[in-house]
RNA sequence: GCGGUCAUAGCUCAGUUGGUUAGAGCACCAGAUUGUGGAUCUGGGGGUCGCGGGUUCGAGUCCCGUUGGCCGCCCCA
């Protein structure tokens, strides 16, 4: 056996397999269509400077990078988000407002595999440039939760946490930091559902000790969960900034319960993902019974396209991935059986009945039917058997008798019942057994 | 990058204290079966036991290395 390994990580789709992934593209693709956003897509190969523009140096330690012939460096994408900052921005002027766009492609990062995670997967990315209002943080977390509902999850299944950097950032300005400390606090908070106490060392080795009571408040805010309590922890604190952030805060939450989301959407502002070019509202989602990984996750980032070069637009996004998605679909028992079966199985009696069928054959494919047959000759036994294996519907018996006739015998797979039809009546035939049928 | 664990047919696995030519089920192919159903029976193909080295008269089995999978840590845009 040749010994080429499939790169570590990296994945095939066989056909079953295939059928999965497509099943879920096409259930986002299409919800994606309902909200009216547009689909885009963009090169697999960018400049690595775009990711280290967006993220620093750092980054290129997890990128599959490389110098490519003509001396540059580019690295295969790891996200879409610079690439689709870039893609508006060249054209922000003369695209109709609010941009609605969204892309179902595949991504690279060179990083230790991982349960729901590889080195390459696919990413639904929806995104709306131009809206600096919580407008579009209501129309992307719709969609985010249409995207998954359309699978048959529901608040059983999952639930998406909503969380803030702005709010964040005004509670501790309020508190009296600055703001490099409170992107270390910052940095506690995002950490501390994992490592607890231990969260915040890193801060205080290079900021001095929290003070107990200024920690005891961070930690209040961090476990608020819903609107009434933010508002009576932000209100003992006053502030205007914090006020008017409030009022985002009930207006959006207004907005999904009257989407009819509430259900779905908790407050949570323990989450901050990581990395920060999140610059105000954030949201995640979760499987309930919290055993995998996130399973979508995005945020507002009104500074990014402005970072890369051009002109500055409001803008928020979220990604929903491939694998930790069908994990949870097969935990659920929510991957449907994809076979993909032909509608019409021909049973050809012999080379004369064999070019007799070919004609019907081609033309009921013309017409929109998956049509099957036996390329060797098989005795009738073994053709019954294939077509009742392949799950046809309907199967067209081409024999010596029905050649003489000038007709064709159909049989309806599924009720064991089978008629003649004279040969020029078969596409109806066929057709009013398709629709009229079920 | 670090730690744990595993690797035998396309898949799931068995393989005795180290002992002839490495097995089963499923799947696949063919026949029984040249005019009617997913069954059954019979037969067949498919393995340098992940790879490399070592110990031994003899290694799928023991030892070392390596590659890869899985799980966790770091990271997670």
């Amino acid at each position: 056996m040749a010994s080429f390994q499939t790169l570590p990580g990296f994945r095939e789709f066989y056909p079953d397999a295939l059928a999965r992934r497509n099943h879920l593209f096409r259930l986002w693709r299409q919800t994606a269509h309902t909200f009216g956003f547009a689909e885009y897509d963009a090169p697999v190969l960018e400049p690595l400077e775009l990711y280290k523009t967006k993220s620093g140096d750092e980054i290129e330690g997890q990128l599959f990078s490389f110098t490519d012939k003509g001396g540059r460096e580019v690295a295969l994408r790891p996200e879409m988000t610079p690439t689709v900052c870039r893609l508006v921005g060249e054209r922000a002027n003369a695209l109709k407002r609010p941009i609605k766009w969204f892309s179902i492609a595949e991504f690279y990062r060179y990083e230790r595999m991982q349960k729901g995670r590889g080195r390459c997967f696919f990413q639904f990315n929806a995104d709306i440039f131009g809206e600096p209002g919580i407008e579009a943080e209501t129309e992307l977390i719709a969609l985010l939760a249409q995207n998954l509902c359309a699978f048959g999850l529901t608040e059983q299944d999952f639930y998406i946490r909503l969380s803030d950097r702005n709010l964040w950032f005004f509670f501790l300005e309020a508190l009296g930091f600055d703001d490099a400390r409170s992107r270390s606090l910052l940095t506690a908070v995002d950490r501390f559902e994992k490592l607890g106490d231990d969260a915040f060392k890193p801060d205080a080795e290079q900021y001095g000790a929290l003070e107990p009571s200024k920690q005891a408040q961070i930690l209040a805010f961090l476990g608020i969960r819903s609107l009434s309590a933010l508002e009576a922890q932000v209100s003992s604190l006053g502030g205007d900034k914090l006020r008017a952030r409030l009022d985002d805060w009930r207006r959006l939450l207004r907005n999904l319960e009257a989407m009819g989301l509430s259900r779905l959407v908790e407050v949570d502002l323990g989450v901050v993902r990581g990395l920060a070019y999140y610059t105000g509202f954030v949201f995640e989602a979760f499987d309930r019974k919290g055993e995998l990984r996130a399973l979508a996750g995005g945020g507002r980032y009104d500074n990014l396209v402005g970072k890369l070069g051009y002109a500055e637009l409001p803008a928020v996004g979220f990604a929903i991935g491939d694998m930790t998605f069908a994990l949870l679909l097969e935990q659920r028992g929510l991957m449907p059986n994809l076979v993909q079966a032909p509608d019409v199985y021909v049973v050809i009696g012999g080379p004369a009945e064999r070019l007799a069928a070919f004609g019907d054959i081609q033309a009921l494919r013309a017409a929109g039917y998956r049509v099957d047959y036996p390329m060797k000759e098989l005795a009738f036994g073994k053709q019954f058997k294939a077509a009742a294996e392949s799950g046809a519907k309907l199967a067209l018996i081409y024999g010596t008798d029905e050649l003489a006739k000038g007709v064709v015998k159909v049989r309806d797979l599924g009720e064991r019942s089978e008629r003649e039809v004279p040969a020029a009546q078969l596409l109806a035939e066929v057709r009013a057994f398709f629709t009229g049928g079920a």
